[in-house]
DNA sequence: ACTGTATATTGCAATATTACGATGAATAGG
DNA sequence: CCTATTCATCGTAATATTGCAATATACAGT
């Protein structure tokens, strides 16, 4: 019926998931990326960096911003985007955690 | 137009976003948290874990196959899954790769 | 060969996502 | 006040995802 039963899960799994679709789509990692390297924030010269709409970007920008991965201060006529520092570290600390509890697989254990 | 420019975006932006949408389910979250939690091999019983249909599960299954973070290995009748363990670092460092480019943030810098 | 079990695939309906143009709201600079 | 710039939102079209029932496939045991 394609909606997600999120009530089947647990808040974790569905966090995951949730941050997860936010950096399913190369136009916000590339935005994400853009942002961590230029470390100072930035505003929407994305618009000339990524080559689709400015109402596009926009839109990514708001999905970033709803799982609250990045922030955005007004700076007069333009707006100043940045990253999150802190659901940056939360959100690397949950994708960690779940990376490493992959430790003590034996080769023949399965595989 | 729902379809995504992925001719706009580097390799490793496209490589990322597929990544993270195998991981933008809580169902294929719980899949991945039950084999890693197993560590042995798993076979479909995650149908009584999760409450989804089994056509529901092996659709699941086939995406995190599809995106090689899963492997299965035909076991008499039944199937046995269990992570890839080479393309798990792989993942792990392409996403700590992103995560730890966020470093030098002065809270004056931005935001 | 027949039956039951386990899994995959197909077809469909409901919903979500992606992208863009057009429009609106706010600010900066005359 | 007028205009240009910047960004957000709305409406819409194209496509993707999610979920299930029904069906198909493959093996195991009798």
């Amino acid at each position: 019926m394609g909606i997600t039963k999120t009530n089947l899960f647990t808040k974790e799994q569905n966090e995951l998931a949730s941050l997860a679709k936010a950096f399913a789509h190369p136009a916000r990692i590339a935005i994400l990326q853009y942002l961590l390297e230029s470390n100072k924030c930035i505003n929407g010269d994305l618009v000339n960096e990524l080559k689709l709409a400015q109402s596009t970007i926009s839109q990514h920008l708001r999905e970033l911003k709803n799982a609250g991965l990045i922030q955005g201060n007004i700076e007069g006529a333009s707006m100043s985007y940045c990253i999150n520092p802190k659901k940056w570290g939360i959100v690397q600390e949950l994708f960690n955690g779940m990376f490493d509890r992959f430790a003590n697989c034996e080769p023949g254990d399965c595989c």
